[in-house]
DNA sequence: TTTAGTAGTGAGTAATCACTTACAAATGTA
DNA sequence: TACATTTGTAAGTGATTACTCACTACTAAA
């Protein structure tokens, strides 16, 4: 991955998550990132294609965060962890995130691969704590996150740490 | 309104709802509603005046929603009432609020006309029925409303009952 | 019946779009 | 050094974009 390249990354980055992918123009992407814009087809061949490279970087980083919630046993640090996540997102991962949010509402663009492992894994948790319906309880802990992640993203509220500790409170955790 | 101005909105709706703002064109919105595309700015002055009227009307199906909610006295019934909103939400109105959660995400675009009186309110409830931070739960149902929302319109979850159901029970309603 | 305003169209417009091509500069490799 | 490959650019390409313009058809009031 040459510095141009890169440069070209964090450009189409910025612009996507800020202006959207359709209202942004490779010639933007280009200006923005100092470089000609016939460049960018011959990293990335189209357009589309330097929106999957930023999608599979993404992907990736989240399965990361994913993976270490997978691997842990005890169910209410499970719980713990996932309803942390979005108090957590780091300012420099702000595009990141607020790009993939933005995208879920594409089309063509739903993605479960990340989630459903992690659906799994709750399940047993709550199983666990001896929960009546834990499959439902689960999908109400991703809608919690999927809010909280929303909130966050979209208007950061100041009483963040508050509603983190009530939401620990309400799994008693 | 005159048949074909309705024609233009419907179909302007629906194409925003599933393909997106910015890549729907004007002429693809004239074709869709067998108009010629220069009714579309006679009627609308320009492709945003179009959005704006959608926009218009569905932050006022969405006041309307939220009207009968601000004027419940009884708390429980008021979280009942906003936690029931999205499972809900009609068939014909699913292009309606699948645009409105997706230009969420579109850098001007945040508007909290109408949930912020239901903020309101749901911290008095939360206050009446002694709560320990009105705020934060009130931060939450909001939040649980969001992601339920989203799930509703992204992927529809086939246990949508017993979801509410937990979450009823949650709250002792 | 004249007049005026609105509804509606089809053929334009310049600008911008994603993308290509021809070519130069830099880099590696024998 | 000689050659091949990769990196990079500038100037294009046709297609599509939002929007305008000149015009006709219709409606309603004076």
């Amino acid at each position: 991955m040459t510095e141009k390249q890169e440069n070209i990354l964090n450009a189409a980055l910025k612009l996507f998550a800020t202006e959207g992918y359709a209202s942004t123009s490779t010639s933007k992407v280009a200006k923005e990132a100092g470089v000609s814009e016939g460049l960018i087809f011959r990293h990335f061949k189209n357009k589309e294609g330097l929106l999957n490279v930023i999608r599979e970087k993404s992907s990736e980083a989240g399965k990361a965060m994913m993976a270490d919630i997978v691997m842990t046993s005890d169910p209410k640090e499970v719980i713990r962890k996932i309803l942390e996540l979005p108090y957590y997102i780091e300012k420099e991962n702000y595009e990141m995130w607020r790009l993939t949010y933005a995208l879920k509402w594409q089309t063509d663009n739903y993605d479960t691969s990340y989630s459903d492992p992690v659906k799994v894994v709750l399940r047993e948790a709550f199983s666990k704590l001896g929960y009546e319906d834990p499959a439902a309880e689960a999908e109400i802990i991703l809608m919690l996150m999927d809010g909280a992640a929303t909130a966050v993203l979209l208007h950061e509220p100041e009483n963040k740490l508050d509603i983190l500790m009530a939401l620990k409170l309400k799994y008693k955790l």
